[in-house]
DNA sequence: GCCATATCCTGACACTGTCAAGATAGGAGA
DNA sequence: TCTCCTATCTTGACAGTGTCAGGATATGGC
């Protein structure tokens, strides 16, 4: 199948039928829903940019046009994911009661869906050093993460540092240890369960109960 | 000073003088020595094992004669790792008062302290998937520090799964976002009052106030 | 002193990320 | 419609990586 004779060049458009040309069309998107798929199928340790390109169906030098290096490509993939992350704390928050505690237990719980569900994105996020966190965009995307925690301990009453580092770890804490399967007393947990033994968590940290 | 004439090999005996031979002599200790600055240096993503063996000042193939692959070298690592890290719970307790809350607070101080002094090597223990966890003596090492702390809630009066989570969660969660440099308004504390901070954090979700 | 064995080195292979140079497609201006 | 410019993508090359095969060297038992 790869090697084709070289007047026969495989056809560029994915089958999907998506593509619309030999230019891509949008190979930007493209490579980093691949690359997301490369993580989650060979880790931050395993990832190969030629794999990506592989996935996506484009030579191996193409991603370079689009994110320069490798950084580039992490440093990308990180800003979205962070956005996502913010997203899957409203989403948890918009289902919950209005009162401020409730939505501080929903970001947290929004917190850990996330880091259940996209176990390799979560830790490109908060573990690893190839995203370019110097980068004007992912810094922005990484600060309004770090700072929604907070806002919402504050919300809550939270007055000292005490107050939104109890939050923040407690919340971290259970994500991280969920995200590499360490915590089996909780993970094993059925999903309604688990919700459970995470708001009681985060609710023990509140500042005023 | 790398491309001398053949006949004039370079002094296999390192500098320090402790090396007895052609034959290293404990090449192994001085390949994990050599793994963890490594580490330390270019973190688990940028780890490459010929750089290893260049700091161990020995040929590119010689690891693999101890480790096999990377994959052992990874793995002897993290065993040596844990123990480490129940070491330097052990150092805090040995210290602290006897009672076991307190006991259970100084754990997660050692917790919180090997994160910070070696954030690189946490990393490998509890975020990593170079090591091969189904090792036996890595999973051996593993669980012993997985269990280290669930015993001393266990002891300090806790009696659920939310007792253990909870003091598990609140101690990998400071120990991680201080080794990772996010938790600013604790990890810019003195050394004095970050451990005040944490000791007062672990306390809060203590099973029994 | 001799030799089996553990230890270490050299050389090779496929794979990786990155760069330079060429090929292709789309769009602006005639 | 034709031409040319530019963005996009490919090909080929390079150094660096982990791993394997085979050769060189030192150690310890006889």
């Amino acid at each position: 199948m790869t090697n084709l004779p070289p007047t026969l060049k495989p056809d560029p458009v994915p089958p999907g039928g998506e593509g619309r040309s030999y230019h891509h069309g949008d190979l930007r998107a493209a490579l980093l829903a691949a690359a997301e798929e490369e993580l989650a199928a060979r880790g931050v340790e395993g990832f190969s940019l030629r794999q990506v390109a592989k996935r996506a169906g484009v030579s191996h030098a193409a991603p370079a046009h689009h994110f320069g290096d490798a950084a580039g490509l992490f440093t990308a993939l990180a800003a979205e994911g962070f956005r996502q992350f913010l997203a899957a704390q409203a989403a948890r928050e918009a289902r919950a009661a209005p009162d401020p505690a409730s939505q501080l237990v929903a970001a947290g719980l929004g917190y850990v869906d996330f880091a259940i569900a996209r176990p390799a994105l979560f830790r490109l996020l908060w573990q690893s050093e190839r995203p370019d966190f110097g980068n004007a965009e992912l810094g922005q995307a990484a600060r309004a993460a770090f700072q929604h925690l907070v806002d919402q301990v504050m919300a809550a009453g939270g007055r000292s540092t005490a107050d939104e580092a109890a939050a923040w770890a407690m919340a971290h804490g259970l994500a991280d240890l969920l995200a590499s399967g360490r915590l089996e007393s909780v993970g094993s947990l059925s999903p309604e369960a688990r919700d459970a033994m995470v708001a009681g968590l985060i609710r023990r940290v509140l500042p005023t109960g």
